[in-house]
DNA sequence: CGGCAAACCTGCGAGC
DNA sequence: TGCTCGCAGGTTTGCC
């Protein structure tokens, strides 16, 4: 699923495609997602112009005009498609689709059903339960290595494991998580209390570092969103450790000597990918 | 409260 | 070819 970069690259779309735009209406195809969809928020949309769009960790947040909105989470398998209403064939697992006025339309395909979509009030959004949790965001000019020190000290748990508490940091997942930890040479093991004051700042540079990276990526295939399939929620990403086990990191083969560096292990049910002799 | 397994649901690739 | 198994980028819940 989609993870903070993804979710931004989504976003960054959205805004673009519905900026002072008008929405003509919703459909639902199904009742439920995650949860059930809410069922007055096409009465509550439709006809209203789109005043806002905002990412707030994994999640997206839509805001009309007279003050309605909701909120997006893509789940695992989440994907935000956008398109001509005349060229559109409908996919498997097509459960919303929100069509603006001028003949495009907005469809999010989730095959899993792990996302979600819920009814939000701008003048009450903080509140909601997600995002009173959450924690800093990491491209926010608030994160820092001190930051990351002090949300995790008195935390034994993995760093691997912190990082993907939503609390400690918002919108990092299962492969910036593995990413930061091999760019900042910290193995994935290291209890989070534990990393000296360079360290937690070599993590923090390794997050924002790895999340800008991912979203320059996604970026460039945004521009083209509207001629090729316009799959919005997945990206490809130039990954150094994650889904590479057996295979050796980027620094090791440059050294030549080093090979097969990259291990997977699993840390509270999820795999973790590390570099065996880069990260201590 | 901290930590972990399980649950939610479908699809895909590997292996037989 | 066709089956079964294990695995998947997230989050919440319930149990020690």
């Amino acid at each position: 699923m989609p993870e903070l970069p993804e979710v931004e690259i989504v976003k960054r779309a959205l805004d673009s495609a519905t900026k002072g735009g008008r929405i003509e209406k919703v459909v639902f195809n199904r009742p439920d997602l995650r949860f059930p969809l809410p069922a007055t928020l096409p009465e509550m949309l439709s006809g209203q112009t789109v005043k806002r769009v905002q990412r707030r960790g994994k999640y997206v947040v839509v805001f009309v005009q007279n003050g309605h909105g909701f909120v997006l989470h893509l789940g695992m398998s989440g994907v935000i498609r956008i398109e001509d209403v005349g060229g559109y064939t409908p996919e498997k697992h097509d459960h919303v689709e929100l069509y603006l006025a001028g003949g495009r339309r907005i469809v999010l395909n989730d095959a899993r059903r792990f996302g979600f979509l819920e009814s939000l009030e701008e003048a009450s959004w903080q509140s909601y339960p997600a995002f009173a949790a959450m924690g800093v965001e990491p491209l926010g000019n608030d994160f820092s290595g001190a930051v990351l020190a002090s949300v995790l000290a008195k935390r034994k748990t993995p760093i691997k494991v912190a990082l993907l508490d939503q609390s400690v940091v918002a919108g990092i997942g299962n492969i910036y998580a593995c990413e930061a930890l091999y760019y900042a040479g910290i193995s994935p093991f290291r209890a989070a209390c534990d990393l000296s004051a360079d360290e937690y700042e070599a993590l923090a540079m390794s997050v924002k570092k790895v999340l800008f990276k991912a979203i320059e990526a996604g970026g460039s295939s945004l521009k083209d969103y509207k001629h090729a399939d316009g799959k919005l929620g997945y990206f490809q990403h130039q990954l150094a450790v994650y889904d590479r086990e057996g295979q050796s990191c980027p620094r090791c083969k440059c050294d030549t000597m080093q090979g097969d560096c990259v291990q997977r292990t699993v840390q509270a049910g999820r795999s973790t990918f590390y570099c065996t002799k880069r990260q201590v």
